[in-house]
DNA sequence: CTCCCGATAT
DNA sequence: ATATCAGGAG
């Protein structure tokens, strides 16, 4: 099957599925789903959910955070992983914030690729969830994984992964596809046992249909 | 490529 | 015990 056919029923049945997929992290503006987004690596939503809950009461303008103590905001983080240099990342990416964009996030994804701790992902991600800029596919995890397993895309590195997605799947699906894949891989494609016998697209996985 | 790294599922 | 979790920097 052609892939880019193999891409539409994809979204198709997996939007059927998940109607009300959208991203898991939790934020009230801008600066909130930077930060969170830079704390959800190699972590799961729900814990750095759990974590910014009280850390956006503490924290509440990138002011707050730029003169934080580096101790102190890692102690705050702590049960994330990478704690030590996600503080790093966060007080120093807020710094500038502060200097150059007068504490508000920038709209730009050349800007927000200046912040440390902040690479195609998490700027996809800002952009397109708080200004509905759309440039691009954020590749996680999930969209990695699902996307190999299924077939859509040949590449190992998140950007080529990008850059392959943006070619099949069309524009006006840049913002949905990768929270119907992120849903998907979290309930059923799962990383370690993916559950394919209750999986509404085996039959248009490569990874399934090979071995089955 | 390695390193950062705690919490949870298997 | 080990793999994995909405990655990015050096």
């Amino acid at each position: 099957m052609d892939v880019k056919q193999k891409v539409k029923l994809v979204i198709e049945r997996l939007k059927t599925l998940y109607p009300d997929a959208k991203i898991a992290l939790k934020f009230e503006n801008p600066l909130q789903l930077l930060i969170s987004t830079i704390l959800s690596a190699q972590c799961t939503d729900e814990r750095v959910n759990e974590v910014t809950a009280k850390l956006f009461q503490k924290y509440r303008t990138a002011e707050d955070f730029a003169k934080a103590s580096l101790e102190e905001l890692a102690e705050d983080i702590k049960s994330i992983g990478f704690y030590q240099q996600k503080a790093k990342y966060i007080k120093e990416a807020c710094r500038i914030l502060v200097e150059k964009y007068k504490g508000e996030v920038p709209k730009t994804m050349e800007s927000l690729l200046e912040l440390p701790g902040v690479a195609r992902k998490t700027a996809n991600i800002v952009l397109a969830n708080t200004y509905g800029i759309v440039e691009g596919i954020p590749v996680d995890t999930h969209v990695r994984r699902l996307s190999q397993r299924i077939g859509l895309v040949k590449a190992n590195q998140p950007e080529k992964i990008e850059k392959e997605l943006m070619e099949i799947v069309p524009k006006e699906k840049w913002f949905i596809f990768p929270h119907l894949l992120q849903a998907h891989g979290r309930k059923v494609c799962l990383a370690r046992k993916p559950k394919c016998e209750e999986c509404v697209i085996k039959d248009l996985c490569d990874a399934y249909t090979s071995t089955n």
